[in-house]
DNA sequence: AGGTCTGGGGATCGGACAAC
DNA sequence: GTTGTCCGATCCCCAGACCT
């Protein structure tokens, strides 16, 4: 089934080979070819392991036209503000399109559910393993129960997607969920179940309550509970009220009342998040109004609303979250009068010539909560990450029953607190700035029982002596030598883990699936970025980060050959100077040979690597070495002061 | 030498199963 | 419910081949 498709695949890198394309085509012909030659079929059947190897290896081969390859796979699928070339991840997308299929067996909407969904259900209820005498009836989904199924008798073509599920971490959770959703969960082997209180699933009273009583979900047993407040129920098996008369005579239960004191003590040992006795009524109609007339305080967590919208996958994508430890003010007794402060941030030089960001926070003249605090280096350093910080900090120390109102200065802030946060949430925040900061933020404004308001800074004498106030607290937080601590701390109460599964995209699943890989580092390229850092340091007095050194490298002034020679270069990809030294045999190769120098003038003889081939070389030195003047003109100086310099090991100068 | 890649072997982990 | 054993899958490390 798959030679065709390797063949092609194949046969169209062959031709392509004939072009001799650059480093940068290749990434994008394996794209085309590779990528969407054997997306279909990976998404109908799965790839096997022989042809997945196949195609690497082809990949592999043609990245670096048969030779040997002198950047390894893995560093080439990297980002690029990383070191990579971006190139087709195959391992990701497979596991992404694992994941889509997952997503389509997740969804539990019966009128859009596939056939095979239902089989695979009964499959895998066949052999379960953590409970030996689960009964068939109330295996519902592996997934959303807390059964497992026999990784042996998973089904051989859905064995790859449950594979990826277990790896991604799939799990059930939502931060509020309906009334209706909580009724129509399985009752049986319940994923909610407090760890402390382990269930009964297999007690006679429970065999009674599927088998007669038909109870599958939680709603299910709720209709048995009702009788419990029936004044003219009485607390034993006889009982001749309604509904145990009822149950007596139409179900053939002998003891209902047992039956309805069992589905209260299976529901009393679910976390009260699970349960759907303690859940708050949804809000009716009036509230959701008077919600809607204040579209600028943060508003209440919406309720999920249908079962599979609780899938969460990619999970591990959160457990790198530094925290520190809960530090939040507990709740106050007393009432709060309601309190205000302003936030902003800024960017500065400092006196290293870097870029350094910094936040002010500001209550009122003279009050001690005013802060002014320097970001901590690990953080993007922009004003809005600034102000972030400074609004996250405002937030975390006050009382949470206090009523605030936070004047903000960027509009971003509001945007992405107030409108874009669901989104953020479903996406497991792949790809969003400041997102451990606005994670924070989220979390510590949901466990807030006052109102949060969000208040633009406008130019009214009221508010512009706060505005000026934040202002020099910022510039006073940017002269300070030691940076400020931001608790990132996420309460797991307020916080979902991982991407919502029912709105995941292939795109998306394969961005989370390549962020949570770790790459290991080159030490050649760590060398070579760390050492440009410090000579632009030496020479133009900043340090550039890491993505803009790479970014720097592809500039669009640069031609094709000279990115990819400088690509090579960061990479130590270039076999030349030093790298002979101790290649028996090969010795003289790294020796410089006149026919690469500029001058005709003898030269002695030294290693010739990369400085002198920017240097004095004719094929690649004088085209870099142009467009790198064109571009930055102040180098003028330093190329020629180091153009006549004797034998050296060649850097990136 | 320093890089990539492959394959093998050992350690480890998780699950099934049996015995207690 | 706990413990121990077995087995397979997976991970990790390392040697070795290969390249230039």
């Amino acid at each position: 089934m798959w030679t065709p498709v390797t063949e092609k695949v194949d046969a169209s890198l062959t031709r392509w080979e004939k072009l001799h394309p650059t480093l940068e085509a290749r990434c994008q012909i394996l794209q085309i070819t590779v990528g969407s030659m054997s997306q279909y079929l990976t998404q109908v059947n799965e790839m096997p392991p022989a042809v997945f190897n196949h195609l690497l290896k082809a990949m592999r081969e043609f990245m670096w036209g048969g030779k040997s390859p002198p950047i390894n796979f893995e560093t080439l699928t990297a980002p690029r503000d990383k070191g990579g070339k971006n190139l087709l991840d195959l391992k990701a997308r497979n596991d992404a399109l694992h994941l889509m299929k997952l997503k389509s067996y997740l969804d539990l909407d019966p009128s859009t559910r596939a056939e095979w969904c239902y089989l695979l259900d009964r499959r895998l209820a066949k052999r379960v393993t953590n409970d030996s005498r689960a009964a068939p009836e109330a295996l519902i989904n592996t997934f959303l129960q807390s059964w497992r199924a026999d990784e042996r008798e998973w089904p051989k073509r859905h064995k790859s997607m449950m594979r990826s599920a277990k790896k991604f971490g799939i799990s059930f959770d939502v931060l509020a969920a309906t009334t209706e959703v909580l009724s129509d969960l399985p009752i049986w082997h319940h994923h909610g179940e407090n760890p402390h209180m382990p269930q009964t699933n297999n007690s006679p009273a429970c065999y009674c309550l599927r088998g007669q009583h038909g109870v599958i979900r939680t709603g299910d047993g709720l209709t048995r509970l009702r009788r419990l407040d029936n004044p003219t129920h009485k607390k034993n098996k006889n009982c001749k009220c309604v509904d145990c008369d009822q149950d007596r005579r139409n179900l053939g239960c002998a003891n209902p009342h047992a039956c309805a004191i069992a589905v209260e003590k299976k529901l009393s040992r679910l976390m009260p998040k699970w349960d759907p006795r303690t859940n708050p009524a949804p809000l009716d109609a009036d509230d959701a109004e008077s919600e809607d007339e204040d579209p600028s305080s943060f508003p209440p967590v919406r309720p999920t609303s249908a079962i599979s919208e609780g899938f969460r996958i990619l999970t591990c994508l959160s457990e790198t979250l530094p925290s520190l430890g809960p530090s939040l003010p507990s709740e106050d007794e007393a009432p709060q009068p309601s309190q205000a402060f302003f936030t902003k941030g800024i960017t500065i030089r400092d006196r290293d010539g870097n870029t350094r960001a910094a936040g002010g926070l500001w209550y009122d003249d003279h009050d001690e909560r005013n802060t002014a605090l320097l970001l901590p280096i690990h953080l993007r350093q922009t004003a809005r990450t600034a102000e972030l910080a400074a609004a996250l900090h405002g937030v975390q120390s006050a009382p949470r029953n206090q009523d605030l109102i936070i004047y903000y200065s960027q509009k971003s802030i509001r945007s992405e607190i107030l409108q874009k946060l669901d989104t953020r949430e479903a996406s497991g925040w792949i790809g969003a700035q400041d997102s451990s900061l606005l994670r924070a933020l989220a979390a510590a404004l949901r466990g807030r029982t006052g109102k949060t308001t969000f208040v633009a800074q406008d130019s009214s004498q009221a508010r512009k002596t706060g505005k000026a106030g934040a202002v020099a607290l910022a510039r006073q937080g940017a002269r300070k030598r030691e940076a400020a601590e931001i608790n990132p701390f996420v309460d797991p109460e307020h916080n979902l883990r991982g991407v919502q599964l029912s709105t995941l995209t292939q795109k998306l699943a394969y961005r989370g699936i390549k962020q949570a890989r770790k790459i290991a580092p080159r030490m050649a390229t760590t060398n070579n970025v760390k050492e440009v850092t410090q000579a632009t340091f030496r020479n133009f007095g900043f340090s550039p980060t890491e993505a803009e050194f790479w970014s720097s490298i592809r500039h669009k002034d640069f031609s094709r050959q000279v990115k990819n020679f400088l690509y090579k270069s960061a990479h130590s990809a270039h076999r030349i100077g030093a790298f002979w030294k101790h290649i028996p045999e090969c010795e003289e190769r790294g020796i410089c040979c006149r026919k690469y120098g500029v001058s005709t003038r003898p030269q002695p003889a030294h290693q010739c690597g990369r400085d002198s081939i920017i240097l004095t070389c004719r094929k690649y030195g004088v085209s870099t070495r142009l467009q790198v003047l064109v571009r930055y003109p102040e180098c003028n100086n330093i190329s020629r002061r180091t153009y006549p310099q004797p034998a050296h090991q060649c850097g990136r100068d």
